[in-house]
This record gives C-alpha cells, sequence and structure tokens, in this order.
DNA sequence: GCGACTCCGGAATGATCGTTCCGATTCGCC
DNA sequence: GGCGAATCGGAACGATCATTCCGGAGTCGC
C-alpha cells in the first residue's frame, strides 16, 4: 500500500503555462464574444488570445463549453452583487445599489445580454441561490415600507430583464438613460397597488 | 414605333404560381424565422414553403433581404397600431390599447425580438413616423393630465424595448407577466416627478 | 544538462449553409 | 392544343467554421 492517490494517475502536477494559457483564454473569450456576440469564431478567439485553437479545446470540450464558463462567470459576478447588496442595512439602498449594478454591467458590456439568452433557461437567467437573495432583498424592502405590499422578487427580476433591453436599446451616446427609466419603475412598485 | 410603354419593358404580368408563391414564402419565412431564430436556414424555410430554395432567391436577393422584409412587416404591424391607438379619443385609452398591443404581439411571438434586434438600429427600432406618433400619443396623454408632465416619447420608447424583455424572459405558460409590468411602470409614469 | 512527458500550433477534416445554375416544368396567350 | 417565355426544383459550388490530429517545442524532475 504505497500511497498513490490513485491507482493508475501517477499525475504530474500540471505545467505553469497550461495554467496561465487558462486565464488567457478567458479573458480573450470575454472581450471578443463582447464584441462580436455568440457567433465569434474559435480561431478569432485564439487570435486574441495569442494562442492555436488547438490549446482552446484541450481546456474546453468545445465552444458551448466556453461560452458557458463565461456565462458561468457573469451570473457569479451578479450573484456577489446581491450579496453585497442583501449586506447592506438600508433595504432601500441596497436593492438601488444592486439595480445599479446591473445597469452599469450591461452599459459597460452591452452585448452580453445575446449571450445570456437561451443559454440560461428562463426560471434561471439568475442562478438559483443569487434569486433567492433577489427575493430576500426584495422582502426587505416591502417590510421597510420602501415598495408596495403585493411586490415579489418576480416584479424585481422583471425590471432586471427590463434593463438589460433598455440599456441596448438606448441611442449610443446615452449610458444612462436606463437610470431615468429605473427611477420611474422604483416610483410605479412604491405606489402601485395592483389590486389584483 | 409601335406603342410600347416603355421602350425597354415589353413586360408580360407576371404568372400566377409566382404572385401565389410571394406570399408563401413570406408567410414560411416567418413562422420558421419565429420558431428557429434568425439562423435558420434556407432550406428549412423552402421546404415549410413547399418550394425549392431557388424558388426564394428569384423573390429576394439573399437571406438579408428576407430578414428584412418580414423585419418591415412588423414595424407595419406596429405603425397602424399606433395610428389606431392615436384615433382614439380618449389619450389615456389611446396609450393603454397601444402597449397592449405590444405586449400581445410579443407574446405570439416570442422569437420575433432577436430577429429585429440589430437589423434596425437604435434609433429607428420604430420606424419614424411610428415614433413620431408615439411622440404624439405620449404628448397628449401628458396634456390630458395622465402622466407626468416630463415624460416624452422616449420614456413610451424605452417600455416598448423593455415590454419585448420581459415577455421573452417570462416563463412558459404566463403570458400576461408583462401586462403587471406595464401597470406598474405606467404608475411611475404617473406619479414620478423625477426633477432632474 | 538530460530524458521523458506535457503542451502548443496550425494545417487538415468534415459538416453546414448561403448562393448559383440549368434542365424540366408550368403558365399565359393565341 | 401548341408555342415561347417565365418559373421551378434541387443538385452543385464555395466559403465558413467547429473540431481533430500530430510533429515539434517547451517544461519539469532529477
Amino acid at each position: 500500500m504505497s500511497e498513490r492517490p490513485s491507482p493508475s494517475a501517477p499525475r504530474r502536477a500540471p505545467r505553469r503555462d497550461a495554467l496561465r494559457n487558462d486565464a488567457v483564454v478567458i479573458q480573450a473569450a470575454r472581450e471578443v464574444f463582447a464584441e462580436q456576440g455568440p457567433q465569434a469564431s474559435m480561431e478569432s478567439i485564439a487570435a486574441r488570445a495569442g494562442l492555436g485553437v488547438g490549446t482552446i479545446y484541450r481546456r474546453f470540450p468545445g465552444k458551448d463549453a466556453l461560452l458557458d464558463a463565461i456565462a458561468r462567470l457573469f451570473v457569479q459576478e451578479l450573484d456577489e452583487a446581491t450579496a453585497a447588496a442583501l449586506a447592506d442595512p438600508d433595504p432601500a439602498a441596497g436593492l438601488e445599489r444592486f439595480l445599479d449594478f446591473v445597469g452599469a454591467f450591461n452599459t459597460e458590456k452591452r452585448r452580453y445580454a445575446s449571450l445570456l439568452a437561451g443559454r440560461l433557461g428562463a426560471d434561471d437567467e439568475v442562478s438559483r441561490p443569487t434569486f433567492e437573495r433577489i427575493r430576500q432583498l426584495t422582502q426587505k424592502a416591502v417590510d421597510a415600507g420602501h415598495l408596495a405590499p403585493d411586490v415579489t422578487g418576480d416584479d424585481i427580476r422583471a425590471l432586471v430583464a427590463a434593463i438589460h433591453a433598455v440599456v441596448a436599446a438606448a441611442p449610443d451616446g446615452d449610458g444612462s438613460a436606463w437610470r431615468r427609466f429605473v427611477r420611474i419603475h422604483l416610483a410605479g412598485l412604491r405606489a402601485g397597488r395592483t389590486e389584483g
């Protein structure tokens, strides 16, 4: 019984250059997909990374896996934003901080919406724990009297989806039209008693 | 010498089958693009139409032209809806009727958003005369006191874009989540004095 | 430094798809 | 019914692109 971790794997540690390339590929893919959308070719990504296509395929089973990896990255950033917003002692401020993040995120990276579209199903456009946090964030704001009593996490989720679209539809120069949109919608969420 | 209407065009009327196929192609393309998105193949459209691909190319210079033709059709429908809404004697009712149309239109045809995206530039997502009518519609509602004084056509246009997204993001069964969204946003547009 | 093994580059492969082309078919007119 | 032209069908072409493959370069443990 010599201590081999696994009978058939006397593996060596991965080489340093391989590890570095891992990060380089993700970064390049992020940039290229943001610029050209999901139909960007693997070759253009490889070129941006300064690598050959084969190197990408060593790490990722295929283009779809690469797309998924990046989508997961975005969800993770959104996740961190919800966690930060939830930690804010003032519920209203936390909610607005979160919505600010969503708008800024999409403004910076216009094309990400098309990347996420379809890749994450309708009911997990936001990963489940993230949505749970949005729900809590909403509930706190309702309890504090900042939103009408019947407002739910679904309403905020719809608003998030709407922000995507408003950012994408805004004229080129205008990077903050979405702020006005959010302000208006929040006014509706405060005042609106939707006796349904 | 002999009386030809035009020197170089002794044209005969188009054949009846050609005229019929024109409509068949458009209809098939509408259906297939709605189901599969803009990346649907020309062959699948031809198959749906019960025709050969060559027949499509006789009418349309290429796939892009076909896509454009359908996008123009949608804009035209939207155009008619704005005209009808503007004709309504009650400004508030006209505006709501218009927004109802937008939501229903997108609900029926989920994938049309991706078809229109990018094809019509940011500043003519709605054709110019259509946008002019939206502006008038908005102004009438403002003058009648149904919307806050500083609301403009751009606000309604943003709402239209948002409705697209909300419809697309809604869970499968739920074909009317967008109604709630619109109701809330309209409340914000009524109450919100955005002293900016 | 050296040997063995991992990793990289980029040409080759196979599939998909938009577009073209031309013989066969159908239509309009007499 | 028959002729000439417009139209159709769908095979063939060329381009693009994801994916594979393997000879050669680079790295690690010693």
